[in-house]
Order: structure tokens, then C-alpha cells, then sequence
DNA sequence: GTCTATATCGAGATAGAC
DNA sequence: GTCTATCTCGATATAGAC
């Protein structure tokens, strides 16, 4: 019945994550998928209605993908601090994607506010799952005030360095960024909170 | 001839400029530049060889009225720090834009990242026109270490702050992160330097 | 469920009249 | 120089056999 548990369907949704992260939504044919997942184009249909059901499953796919990534990081790292350390070093974990293909989430969002304007508010839910958890551990340091605005500018500062270290390909500043968000962070954390 | 000088082609130039910058480079069709320009599809390959021959020029076109606004700028704006300021108050001049469909250098610079790896090192260019103007300007303001590296970070934060007011669409936001930017600033220039 | 064919469309690009 | 007509290709999507 081409339920989600689908096994087929899940091969096909993690092959259309990668090139819609790697070449562009747009830019992803259905060639290039089944060429992945080695099944014939006529198969998607059975599959999905159309390209956009897709990108739908895809969106869905990184936000649960997201968020038990997180709890996972919850689970390992007790200090809040070092949550949001650990959230920042995802940018050097993964320096290699991002200065060649930028950021999976910001990446989208950008791509379908200049294209298909319906998809948009899906998009960015991604960055609303972060900038959720964000907030959760600014609480726990003992910041009260303006939380959200200060988790959306940790995002900036990460999008920002991806933006830059992309267009230049550059891994090196990639991780001087990553060095300047860690001493911001710190900044904005009360004193009492700190090394601990 | 098709000189450079040609009046029809700077009017192609000019109307896949914002086309570009609206609908991304892929997704712009010659349809969508004669429908703006008023010629036949046909008479492109008078002027331009290929679609490709067509982002040259304007990527050639941006870099050059880039580099005349900053000029004009220095004209107009005596102290530095005020062209500084300036320059982060253009997220705020163009807040409609910006919030609709982000940033012209950015926005290329990552969508070729992802296709035409060829052109990268040409859009790439504009992001150092301004990088360089940052410089001059710190300089002037006495700082005299890293100034390369504090310039870019300039423009982390501004790209930033494109990104995600854009995935959402608030420009109350994008104020916001200007704020931020300028009280950044504050802080990198020396003191003997600020309030002139 | 998965396949092979095919329909349909719009893209970039070319040829040649005017 | 600008046009119309056309070529070729690759895209999404559909129909129907197996």
C-alpha cells in the first residue's frame, strides 16, 4: 500500500536527501535519483503523486532525522553549555559537505523562497526545530531574557560562516568561525554559569 | 557590433540581473528575460553565445555597480565607521528584497556552489569587492591586526542574518540582527577610535 | 509492485529570411 | 540586428503490460 514503513520508499526518500542537499532541488532529476536507489522512473509514481511529494518526504524525513539527532545529544551531554558547544562543532564534524555544498537546511530554505513559495513554511521548520532545542538549553544556563532572539543569532552565526566558507570553499575559515561563535556563546552566558 | 557599449544588451543584462536575483540562475529562462526585455528569443544569440555568456555579464555588471556604489559612498561619507554603519544599514535599506529573496551575492554564490562549479570563482569575486572596502575601512579606523578575518566576519553576519530572516520572511527580525551587527562593530573598533 | 514505453512540455540553441 | 521557425534534448508525468 506504500505505507511509510516502506523499504523501498525509504531508499528512495534517503537517495532524493542527498542530491537535493548536494546538486539543488531543481537541479535533482528523477534520472539522477533512480540511478541511486536502481529503480525505473515510471516506478516513482507507484510511489509518489509528483517531485514536490517528495521534497514532502524528504522535509519530514531531516526534521525527524533533526530531532532525534538531538535527543541523542541530550541523552550523551549532560552540560547545556556543551550542548551548544557540541551544536557549533557540528559546522567542523561536517566541514567537508559544508564548504562544498553549504547547509542542508539553509540551503533549502533559500532555494524555494526564489522557486516554489508554497514549500517554504515546510522548509522552515527545520530551523525551527533547532532554534527550539536552542532556546531549551539557554533556559537551563539561567538566560532569561530574549532567548529566542539570542538562539536565532547562534543561527545566523552558523549560516552566516556556511554562506561565506562555501562560496570560497574555504575549511580553514570555516573554522575561525566556528572559534568566534564558541567566544560570542560565552559572552552571552551569565558568569555564574560558566566552566563548570 | 555587440560592443559592450551595445544598448540591447545592457537592457538583457539589466532585466536577467533581477530575474537571477528573483528566480535563481536555473530557474530564469530566456522566455522570462524577452518577455521582460521585449525581443525574440532568437535574437539572444546575437548578443550572447550561450545563457552561460549571459551570468558572466551580469555577475561583471554587479561587480562593477558595486564597486561605483562603494566609490560614491566614500564620496558621501567621511568618517569610516559611519561607511561601516552605512554598509549594515543596507540590509535595512533593502529589507523588502532581502526578506523576499535574500541576497544577490550570496544567494549566487551558493546556488552555483551546487551546480556550475565553473562560475563559483567568478561570483565569489563580489563578495571580495566589499571584503576589500571593509578592510580599507578598518584600517582607517586603526585596527591593524586581522583585518581580513574581522571583515569577513562582517559579512557572516550580514549573510547570516539574510538567511534566516529570508527562511522566514521578518524583517522585523532582519532589524534586529542589524542592530546586532552594528553593536558588534562598536565593540571590534578601538576606543580611541569610536564616537569621532 | 515494478517494469517498458510513451506522452507532453519547456528548456537552450540553431538556421536562415528579412 | 531582429525576426520566425525549427531542432534537439531532457525533464516530469502517464498508460498499460507483466
Amino acid at each position: 500500500m506504500g505505507s511509510k514503513g516502506d523499504a523501498l520508499r525509504q531508499r528512495i526518500v534517503a537517495a532524493a536527501d542527498e542530491l537535493f542537499y548536494k546538486k539543488g532541488y531543481e537541479n535533482t532529476s528523477f534520472r539522477d535519483i533512480s540511478d541511486e536507489v536502481n529503480i525505473s522512473r515510471g516506478n516513482f509514481y507507484y510511489h509518489f503523486k509528483s517531485k514536490d511529494e517528495i521534497l514532502n518526504a524528504v522535509i519530514d524525513a531531516r526534521i525527524s532525522a533533526f530531532e532525534s539527532m538531538l535527543k541523542a545529544w541530550d541523552k550523551k551531554i549532560i552540560d547545556p553549555k556543551k550542548r551548544l558547544y557540541y551544536f557549533i562543532d557540528m559546522l567542523s564534524r561536517n566541514e567537508d559537505e559544508i564548504t562544498s555544498y553549504g547547509c542542508p537546511v539553509g540551503g533549502l530554505c533559500t532555494e524555494l523562497a526564489k522557486t516554489s513559495h508554497a514549500m517554504q513554511g515546510d522548509a522552515n521548520r527545520m530551523f525551527i526545530v533547532f532554534c527550539d532545542w536552542i532556546v531549551t538549553q539557554l533556559k537551563l544556563l539561567g538566560i532569561k531574557n530574549n532567548t529566542k532572539q539570542v538562539a536565532l543569532h547562534l543561527l545566523v552565526l552558523a549560516q552566516g560562516a556556511v554562506t561565506i566558507s562555501n562560496a570560497f570553499e574555504d575549511k580553514r575559515f570555516l573554522q575561525q568561525e566556528v572559534k568566534r561563535a564558541k567566544q560570542w556563546l560565552d559572552a552571552e552566558i551569565p558568569k555564574y554559569s560558566r566552566d563548570e
